[in-house]
DNA sequence: ATTTTATGTCAGCCATGTTGACTTATATGC
DNA sequence: GCATATAAGTCAACATGGCTGACATAAAAT
């Protein structure tokens, strides 16, 4: 234990620890949409398929643009998935009130249902695992996930205020 | 205040945390991997190429075998990426001296340096985060992100042990 | 000697990303 | 009102990286 202190020791355990992070979000991901992807497939959908009615379905009414924006695809890409989804009665586009330009996209009950099995694998998965940490490490979890992503992003997750529930209030 | 205790809320609140941690994992995930992305391009690599490099130089002599059961993907997947890496000069092959059967697989200093130019940017992504979150948070990401990693898999991240720095030793 | 295992290969398919060029409808600014 | 900008869609072509299926070779194991 004398060279633990060592600054080549503490060099090491810096960069094991950096690697471990790394290999805990590649693993992490990819388990994390492993079972979705499978029911997916009985859908003839895709993972992509599954990102446009998550992200409909958690904002009803949300624009063609604001999705390309949030998923950071092109809109040929997102055409094509979006497209099947429209035409098979997941999704359903009205257009804008205020510019009627703009195509609003919800969820049809079909898709509703769909995203319901999609993310409530996701949820289950996140339940357990926060259950299991417990409170304080979902708190350091939040933390470290927010300062892993981009700026641009993080006013997509607004801060632990007082009208959320916080440690020991529950 | 009032009704923040009630079941419905308390529901709501859940199904609101449930949602965000999917959401980070998406977005930090989607950010952690654009960067190494971008200078994959630059040697018409792809992330498929980054994942075999990280690996290959995390486990110097890793088998196909092993590597394969790491990726999951299918050997023939695994063998477009790793020809060309081999092809072009990036990993080495060597006949295992026990099984001969068998190829180790390992860095060769080209694809050393590729690999630190990779990961130093995810490391630094994680530095950076670390630092910003704190020891304590560091800890609680580590219980999540494993709690949300298969069983199967867990064993890659050895537990927190007595040869491992901790909280207030360091 | 037979069977199993580790690895590789050929061929083709699918999903999902990309670029580039172009269209249409509507909104906006002068 | 007219010119321009914006929201959305479309067609075409291409790249990456998964997949299945079938088969080959060498070495290990029984």
């Amino acid at each position: 234990m004398a060279d633990i202190k060592s600054g080549v020791n503490l060099l090491f355990l810096r960069e094991e620890e950096l690697r471990q992070g790394i290999e805990l979000l590649y693993f992490a991901y990819r388990d994390f949409t492993a079972e979705p992807d499978a029911i997916l497939g009985d859908y003839g959908f895709g993972r992509a398929h599954h990102r446009v009615i998550y992200f409909v379905g958690r904002s009803p009414g949300i624009t063609v643009s604001e999705l390309l924006a949030t998923l950071r695809i092109t809109k040929q890409s997102l055409s094509r998935v979006l497209g099947q989804l429209v035409q098979e009665g997941f999704i359903v586009q009205t257009p804008g009130s205020r510019d009627r330009r703009q195509r609003l996209l919800e969820l049809a009950p079909k898709g509703v249902e769909l995203e319901r099995m999609l993310t409530e694998k996701q949820r289950a998965r996140f339940a357990r695992a926060y259950r299991e940490a417990g409170a304080e490490a979902v708190e350091g979890f939040r933390k470290v996930m927010l300062g892993l992503i981009d700026d641009a992003d993080r006013r997509r997750f607004p801060a632990r205020g007082a009208d959320q529930r916080k440690r020991g209030e529950g």
